[in-house]
DNA sequence: GCAATGACTTGGT
DNA sequence: CACCAAGCCATTG
């Protein structure tokens, strides 16, 4: 057998263990890929977060959005980026002039 | 098995 | 602040 959801140690799999990270970051704040690599126990994965969210399925409930890079920044790109920062704003976020987060204010989680 | 591929990060210019 | 170079690492073909 061979549970995609699951490893044969019985411990989650690495994408379910992103899911549940990202669906507990609370309303009007917002996490980087390293520290949900941190938190899911994947020190040094920040890369294959991104990339789990990236295929993650339509109409997922989580809060995908509340994810930015270790500078504050939207990584996404093109319509990606102007529907993210949409999602941002009306979850009461502000940005800086330079369209960035303050982690330090917004920051979840953020530091060790 | 090796090379290419990223919704990353850090450090330097 | 903008841009670039390296480092990083599981997933893909």
């Amino acid at each position: 057998m061979n549970n995609p959801d699951q490893t044969e140690n019985g411990e989650p799999s690495l994408p379910n263990r992103v899911y549940t990270v990202v669906a507990s970051i609370p309303e009007g704040k917002v996490t980087t890929y390293g520290a949900i690599a941190r938190l899911a126990g994947a020190i040094g994965h920040a890369r294959q977060v991104g990339t789990i969210l990236s295929r993650l399925p339509q109409g997922s409930k989580l809060p995908w959005f509340r994810v930015v890079n270790s500078q504050g920044k939207i990584s996404l790109t093109g319509p990606d980026y102007i529907r993210q920062k949409q999602a941002l704003l009306a979850d009461g976020i502000r940005f800086t002039p330079a369209d960035r987060i303050n982690l330090k204010i917004y920051g979840w989680m953020t530091q060790p």
